[in-house]
DNA sequence: AATAAGCTTTAACAAAAGTTTAACTATTTT
DNA sequence: AAAATAGTTAAACTTTTGTTAAAGCTTATT
């Protein structure tokens, strides 16, 4: 995520930065309101985080003139000093979507950031909630899977394995992907994982049936095609 | 929008899918009535488009169960065969909200679909007070809670926690969730209290009773199905 | 202010369910 | 036919879930 940090405070302002680069967003640094302003309405980042307390413009104009005045719709979270209920209050009024008070434990800050994204997830259009190919339909909000009418019970594993074939139907999905995407290995120390999740799946859908849903492509991967 | 199609006919429903999907619609297709019911009651569409002649369950009969015995809100339109006048006054009986004679011009189905969802736009917001679920309702006024017409008494953690598994009805929904949304905590920090409470609301709700309203889905979390 | 009652949270443990490894077999490619 | 790739199985291992009791809080009452 691209992730903007409004603070004045040199120290604190690395501190923050260094451990969201380590999670792997970009952050870009202002440590002024104005500077703050500018970088926010010209580029469009995930999540605005703005100190309360700076000189020049604060963070609570800066909240206001960002949300009000130009209507970004990304969240913001304040970052406020510890007992100031009344900055936290008035923060809220003007748009922040989130506080968390100083001093803060990064653990903390992370957690919020993740909710805040999550969040702004949810409000996105009507995320499809049924993926379908052929007679296997999966609901994403039941966890259900169907085929041909009759359910079939999954594992979380193999459902998480068989909703990314589904995603990414009509294309070759590798061990490398998969193994990134649904069990969030960066690199593969000579598992075959994937190759028993497979079975289990073809047992649990395709055994009974004479029409194949998954498809071994040797030397390449695995595919779902309609 | 996310718009349900049940029509046995492969070519027409096909070709009703492809150009709603060009028109950007989300288009989840059921061949025959029963896999329909399922779809539509698990998953709330916008639209629902039912084919009145179907083997099996066919569209009146499917259009009644949703409208009067699981009271889905979001519109329905049917299709009939051209001059079954017959069709069409059954049909709107039972609550079908428009319909179309086939064969059709895509033209007109997309008028149709459009006049169907600004209609339910207007309707929006219907607060419910009761939520109820098998046997089980939950007055959110008087905050009390009946299963089997024998009031039971919860506290306010447990209430808060049915309740939010009530309003995701039919979807399960994850520890993070629950603690996010009936605790308010961003972060766990390794409790087990979810646990703890669904053990005391089971113990209050389902011990005394042979089907069971809270289900576990081991890996992904809870839920309440209808 | 102290007490009591009720509710919430923690913690420890048992039980259930799911995941991963590894050895072996089968199939496909070279 | 040999080598490489993929599939199967069961056992070992982990994680997740359910339960209970006790400790910690709050709130109402004396």
């Amino acid at each position: 995520m691209k992730i903007l940090v409004v603070e004045d405070e040199q120290n604190v302002s690395s501190f923050i930065k260094r451990g969201l680069e380590e999670q792997g967003h970009q952050v870009t640094q202002a440590f002024d309101g104005l500077t703050g302003l500018r970088l926010a309405k010209d580029d469009e980042f995930d999540i605005n985080i703005l100190d309360v307390v700076m000189p020049g413009m604060n963070g609570i104009e800066l909240c206001d003139e960002l949300k009000n005045k130009y209507h970004i719709i990304s969240p913001i979270l304040m970052l406020t000093a510890l007992g100031s209920t009344e900055d936290i209050v008035i923060g809220l009024e003007t748009g922040a979507d989130d506080y968390l008070t100083k001093p803060f434990k990064f653990k903390e800050l992370l957690a919020r950031i993740n909710a805040l994204s999550r969040r702004v997830d949810k409000n996105e259009k009507s995320t499809k909630s049924i993926l379908q190919v052929k007679d296997l339909e999966m609901n994403l909000n039941s966890k259900e899977v169907y085929r041909n009418g009759k359910e079939i019970e999954l594992t979380a594993g193999e459902f998480r394995l068989l909703e990314y074939l589904l995603i990414n139907k009509n294309r070759v999905v590798s061990r490398t992907d998969i193994l990134e995407n649904v069990w969030e290995v960066d690199f593969d120390l000579g598992t075959n994982i994937i190759d028993v999740y497979i079975s289990y799946l073809r047992n649990k859908i395709d055994r009974d049936c004479p029409l194949k849903i998954i498809k071994t492509v040797v030397g390449m991967g695995y595919m779902i095609k309609d």
